[in-house]
DNA sequence: ATTTAATATCGTAATATTGCAATATTAAAA
DNA sequence: TTTTAATATTGCAATATTACGATATTAAAT
């Protein structure tokens, strides 16, 4: 299918694997890296830096924006791309809390 | 494509990115959180508890145990399968190190 | 006003993922 | 040894994702 069968799963699951899901790719891993190893925010740098074409990267940032990872200011004729420090934090507390209540007992 | 290019990124990343893509899916999260729900190990409960089919939950688990989250014990007829504690803990701390390390400056 | 530079969007090709039915496989039970 | 139950695997259809070239779009620079 291709289809992910959302509706048997709850709004916490789903948001949860959304998140791991736009993370889970290594371009957007790279993208997130490069953006706050710089002192400024950089924008189409990354097609430099990254080896994928404009268009690609574009997509990338527009789903890391989908889940508010990222904010993006037009700067002139460029774009600022910046993380969005308490999204980030917000989501890293929310895969925490995945992680530390999802204990196994047995074995 | 859809087709990854994972030649052009560095190990780790592509390792985090896995990891992050494998918990992407609603149902993987789902079937973590019930094996951790019950006291003991639980296997084809997950085919009723979950509304997929048989095949399905298989395959599902099979890309758990890809990334060793998921152990699988032969228990007369049935499976047994656990979380890999460990491994989980492993896995927890290098996303944590990842939000960790990733801190923006700009804006 | 034109040109230039940066970015977004569209269209498309190739591949991946999801899901299931059907069919193995395996081990206990009868 | 045949049956039964649980799980894995295979094959397939439908959809999603990745990547890119081509083409907008937008704003500064000329």
């Amino acid at each position: 299918m291709g289809i992910t069968k959302t509706q048997i799963f709850t709004e916490k699951q789903n948001d949860l694997a959304q998140f791991f899901k736009v993370l889970g790719h290594p371009a957007r891993v790279a993208i997130l890296q490069y953006i706050s190893s710089q002192n400024a925010c950089i924008c189409n740098d990354l097609v430099d830096e990254i080896g994928l074409a404009q268009a690609t990267i574009s997509q990338h940032l527009k789903e890391l924006k989908s889940i508010g990872l990222l904010t993006g200011e037009v700067e002139g004729k460029s774009m600022c791309y910046c993380i969005n420090v308490e999204r980030w934090s917000e989501i890293q507390s929310q895969l925490n809390q995945f992680f530390n209540t999802t204990k196994s007992k047995c074995c």
